[in-house]
DNA sequence: GACCCTACATTGCGGCTACATTACGGAGAG
DNA sequence: CTCTCCGTAATGTAGCCGCAATGTAGGGTC
């Protein structure tokens, strides 16, 4: 198992390798984008851990060169920042996971494990589910090949709801993807977006159906 | 699950104690280490959330106490420090896992069922009897693999049988981890839930059973 | 066995809360 | 200016859940 660890802080560095490598991983240190670019080419890696704040660039800039290198693989964000917007920005931007400093070093292989278990379709930057497509890489869904296009905040619903697709999404969790820390929202704005996302799947006849789990959130899945 | 919420920030509580409802938990809230002792004393919390700046002290003075009456009880530590030395701090003092604020409310959960997974943690997450299977992780019901969806009561009353599997649950525990402290009820509030969910699992065919042994409690058990 | 007391089972009702849907108006883009 | 998007609020609806009423079964005593 061949990790690229992307990383400028040295001690940080040396502390992941080294627990990595407790863990029967073969690990790949290098310390700019540059570099990480390269080295990414070489195509022998089965995972990227990737730091955002490095020397040249926010490692986020990373993310749609490695998908269009190594489509399938899997890429881990670390960073600093804990924030919720930072959070949501990392798995936009199509990291598989996001892990914010300081974390367990247990808790990153547990999680490097978890992503590299998932099956290939999973790695797919194409969600399908009934009549309904969602390129995660461009942010556009569409059904039955035709382009089903949706006004920002619904577009938001609906990426969550697929990432998730068949399980549970909090409310809060849909919340915090939909609306930025700053956006403050003291009304039932999430449900009229839900609401009309609603219909307008059923309009689409998209074959996917939003439920509610009361006091929960909600759930979306293939409609029979 | 019961969890104990130790913080003096009401706004900080209020906000945690609704998420962590939402994530079908029970919490008692209490802002102080006295008042902490004393509800743990109550034996009935499967786990402690530990702001370390308390009106009365620094938090982790609490977790030997914890620990004295409470051996096993998983202790996560909340901090808006998180620097390392803190992180480490916390570690040492026995604490079973550390979140420097702000954290995302997922996280904390994940992390929350992380801790509760750890003495079961070589088993699989999943238990089954008869049709039915319990995901303590996602906490859903499933029968066959269709998905046995349960209000919030209901749900309490069947993971707790089902935790127990085959031996009598005191008709007081179910009461203590059904309801919190505040939660008090006068009426037979629990019959009815335990009726409610009897019809429900006969109706899916879950193949399991809920007896009562009189002037004791319930037991689940697997219906031949 | 007759009786009674108590614990449990079941059901319907009402209040409450979360959710669904619609209409409206403001704001920003073109 | 016009159109779309989107937050807000109002209104309607459904589900949860505590409560209480009524029915049933267990187990004790005589």
């Amino acid at each position: 198992m061949r990790i690229l660890l992307v990383e400028d802080e040295p001690e940080m560095a040396v502390a992941l390798s080294a627990a990595l490598k407790g863990h029967d991983m073969v690990v790949d240190h290098v310390p700019t984008l540059a570099q990480a670019e390269e080295a990414i080419s070489a195509d022998v890696h089965r995972a990227v851990l990737l730091d955002r704040q490095l020397p040249d660039g926010d490692g986020l800039v990373l993310i749609p060169k490695l998908r269009a290198r190594a489509v399938g693989i899997p890429i881990i964000v670390l960073t600093a920042r804990g924030e919720l917007v930072d959070r949501v920005a990392g798995l936009d931007h199509g990291a598989d996971d996001y892990l914010a400093k300081p974390f367990a070093v247990d808790e990153l292989v547990a999680r490097l494990r978890a992503v590299l278990r998932r099956p290939a379709g999973m790695q797919c930057d194409l969600l399908r589910v009934g009549r309904l497509a969602f390129d995660l890489a461009h942010r556009e869904a569409s059904v039955e090949g035709r382009p089903f296009q949706l006004p920002r905040r619904e577009l938001l619903v609906l990426e969550t709801l697929l990432r998730r697709i068949g399980r549970t999404v909090l409310r809060s969790s849909l919340e915090e993807a939909v609306y930025s820390f700053d956006d403050e929202i003291q009304s039932n704005a999430l449900d009229t977006h839900v609401s009309r996302l609603r219909r307008k799947l059923t309009e689409a006849q998209a074959g996917v159906e939003i439920h509610n789990i009361r006091g929960v959130g909600y759930l979306l899945k293939h409609s029979r």
